[in-house]
DNA sequence: TGCATTTTAAATGTCAGACTTTTAAATGTC
DNA sequence: GACATTTAAAAGTCTGACATTTAAAATGCA
């Protein structure tokens, strides 16, 4: 647990690397207890705010948690399943709406990977997968639910079907994609009509993952993937139209 | 930007909260200048080292940057692909080794993913791409390689495929399964002919992608990730005789 | 005037030391 | 033995100072 010197970044930066690399590599392992941030200093020969900056980074990335009192300090921490999604979820969603990315590419992105999820979804799913799937559809059946209530249900909706492949690793991965996607469908309008639409195409989702038929599970993926673009495209079109106006 | 007060967690960490929220929100954006450090102190009625441990929270997802002196300070920060995908490996890595996931249930996360970029990458490749798999499978077939330069070239033929998509997010989402399935198939011992099978396989994938033939394709796919788990089955098999002979 | 150099002020980076709060173990008391 | 009290260790926080970096502003010079 040496540092490196001879780098132009910060310290604190340097001693988050370090630390960080033995957690990676298996050095230092869960549960195991650093030495207090005082030791730590004097080892980097470093001070203890400098020292305290450094694991304030690693817990932002939930590498370490720390206890106060006595016997108290950082610890290394076992990634749990909701960490990481949060994680990444922040970051999907940050990517996405900083780099201008289209809407088609980011919806390819996420229904190549959806689609992936059917076949082991059809297999495995258990009666709760397909309860809270029901539910979903129901609640997006009820008239004058707000748009943010209405993407919400569909985010939840899509969740359970990757959940129902019962791969944690899988929902984990999808987490991100299918979660980043919420901003921008929000921008998405969806009129009574549209959302029928949608709403017949999730019954008969649910229907084909009920009745283990992945192949036409598939196909109404694709249909939707589809539909979505559309209306997407019919938005962009209009505002386009009205940016026009203006010029 | 006001802090929330009443939560038993640190201020910091309430402060990187309020800010990333603000950023997440659209409320800040790309490029943008905070406040000082001792402005923002001010602001939240904390001391500037307080101030700092939140900020190198923010910078640690990659958030923000810093810049020293004069009309320096901390900008909102444009998360780039390198950034994200670095943050999902680290995340991805530590989740796998952390958890004691089957190494079934990752190889299945990872092949249903690859998979599913199998008819885009066909669509899609480039002579480019094409290359890079035909260069990394040469690079397969020279005898002595080390079995860590071995699972390297792995991943990038792996990683040339997903990239044949064309589709950046997908690379990014892809990233982090593959890579981070690299420390657990770093257990396998190759052998030589484990080896060939293998660069038969990857060949006839980088066939199938040049032909363009997605269905059989993902039929190659299928069969890799068969005979890798068959691979780590037999690794864990003898592990376990070994155990058994101790005891 | 126009360019090169110097100065300067603002900001982050770092340090030292003190104080506060939390926490669990050690100790004491009944 | 069970409960209350003390105590020490550690994180959390604050204050104030100094070092370093950097770009803009001021200055000097041709």
């Amino acid at each position: 647990m040496k540092n490196d010197k001879s780098d132009a970044t910060d310290l604190s930066a340097q001693i988050a690397k370090d630390i960080r690399d033995s957690i990676i590599s298996g050095q230092l392992i869960v549960d195991e207890r650093l030495p207090s941030e005082s030791e730590l200093a004097d080892q980097f020969n470093v001070s203890r705010p400098t020292v305290r900056e450094a694991l304030k980074r690693l817990a932002a990335q939930s590498l370490i948690r720390t206890q106060r009192g006595a016997f108290g300090g950082a610890f290394i921490n076992r990634i749990a399943y909701p960490d990481a999604y949060g994680q990444q979820i922040t970051t999907s969603t940050l990517l996405l709406s900083m780099n201008d990315i289209s809407f088609d590419v980011a919806c390819e992105a996420r229904f190549a990977m959806e689609r992936a999820c059917a076949p082991l979804a059809c297999a495995r799913r258990t009666p709760d997968h397909l309860a809270t799937m029901r539910a979903e559809i129901f609640r997006q059946t009820q008239p004058g639910l707000s748009d943010e209530s209405w993407c919400a249900s569909d985010v939840a909706f899509h969740r359970a079907l990757v959940d129902a492949t019962c791969n944690p690793v899988l929902s984990y991965q999808l987490a991100g994609a299918v979660e980043a996607m919420q901003p921008l469908m929000n921008m998405i309008t969806f009129t009574a009509r549209s959302r029928e639409k949608i709403i017949d195409l999730h019954t008969q989702i649910a229907n084909a993952i009920e009745e283990q038929e992945p192949a036409h599970c598939d196909e109404l993926l694709a249909a939707l993937q589809l539909y979505t673009i559309e209306l997407a495209e019919h938005v962009h079109r209009k505002r386009a139209a009205t940016h026009a106006q203006k010029t």
